[in-house]
DNA sequence: TTATACATACATTCGGTAGGTATTAATATT
DNA sequence: AATATTAATACCTACCGAATGTATGTATAA
């Protein structure tokens, strides 16, 4: 086989393939030989016909991630919501998204992967950021939402979601996990975000009972 | 010349040449060849005598970073502060350390040197955030603090303060950077540590002279 | 017949190692 | 106390192996 009708279909193959590899073994412990293998009848010319190098490879997984499950998509349509609602609602989808795809992320141990941490503060930044920055300016327009801090909150929230509470990086015990929501809850009311409601405290309570009460 | 006699002398200054090359051109961009280049008369087999590894020296380079002048240890025995202070002061030595010493990190574009950042991070949180619990503990007996969440705040402060308030990982103008630290004063006022007074005010208005009101 | 989706083989770069040599420090001997 | 002997170690030279990336060729779709 020398050239295949589709090409897409192999590009989406490769990321597949990379982004299952880059999730068990990290980014660096993956060689594109390893990809290569796992993709079979390949070779690595062909790999780099498509991507430039291994680092964008990287930032393709990244971006594809971030977009193929986007929480923010499904609730933008919604009229019956307002912006304190809907983030709300953003924040219930991602935690289902996160249940039914097994939160891989969870697991690697990502110190060992710098790369992948890296990538992941910087496409929050540049993707999720906006994203919530719309929502809470829509709810302080609204009335939903009174802060005047509408960037800051946009930019900590991801940041501090997806870094400060991957016990990964921030070791932690049930408890502890605990502590760190109702930190984050009261932190964001007092700032206005009045985020964490009931509904939201059912959904973290059921997420923690994954994690080990020891350390 | 086949031995020195003094052979720490030799691991300082591999330890001094390879801090220069990482923050210049980062850890991945930096080989080992670089560093034995630079040190002059001696050779790679004399760094891996004395370093199994080149993550090794890195983790050599980030924890002399820290404990060299380590503000907490200078406000220890300081019996007149109380913790919030105490505090204070800590922020003030380092501020002013980081004057003096021309804050090289500040000018790597560190998202291009994941394994600097994430050692970084993990740093901080090994040797940054015990000291500040320790403080915002004592802050707690004495009266000067009333928060529910040491552990939390403990945590999030070397956080954000050497990566949110990061320009090369979160751009921003000078006025953002303004934001930044208005929003970062109240919050923390709010959750019960009133870290930001007016003299930290003036440090802070200082510092920013040097960012660009553009971005 | 031209552009492109691949394959093959190779170049290069870099971290790391094996084994040797010279020098210092510790110990034994006179 | 001075000297001889041994052990430890600071460093060098030469090399390996793994991994990224490249140059060039080939077959097929358009």
């Amino acid at each position: 086989m020398a050239r295949n009708k589709y090409p897409e279909v192999t590009v989406e193959r490769i990321l597949d393939v990379s982004q299952r590899l880059f999730l068990e073994k990290g980014y660096d412990n993956t060689t594109i030989q390893d990809i290569v293998d796992e993709l079979g009848g390949l070779t690595k010319g062909a790999i780099y016909h498509h991507f430039k190098s291994k680092e964008e490879i990287m930032d393709a997984v990244g971006d594809r991630m971030f977009f193929e499950h986007n929480p923010f998509e499904l609730v933008r349509g919604r009229t019956d919501l307002n912006g304190l609602q809907k983030l709300r609602e953003v924040v219930r989808l991602n935690q289902e998204d996160k249940a039914r795809t097994n939160m891989t992320i969870q697991s690697i141990p990502i110190t060992k992967n710098p790369r992948i941490l890296v990538e992941m503060i910087d496409s929050n930044r540049r993707i999720l950021t906006p994203y919530f920055l719309e929502l809470i300016q829509e709810g302080n327009r609204d009335g939903s939402i009174h802060t005047a801090y509408p960037r800051e909150i946009a930019e900590l929230l991801p940041l501090l979601t997806s870094l400060w509470l991957l016990p990964s990086v921030f070791p932690a015990t049930r408890e502890e996990m605990r502590q760190k929501f109702y930190f984050l809850g009261e932190m964001l009311e007092k700032m206005g975000v009045p985020l964490f409601d009931s509904s939201i405290q059912i959904l973290v309570d059921e997420f923690f009972q994954q994690f080990p009460d020891s350390p």
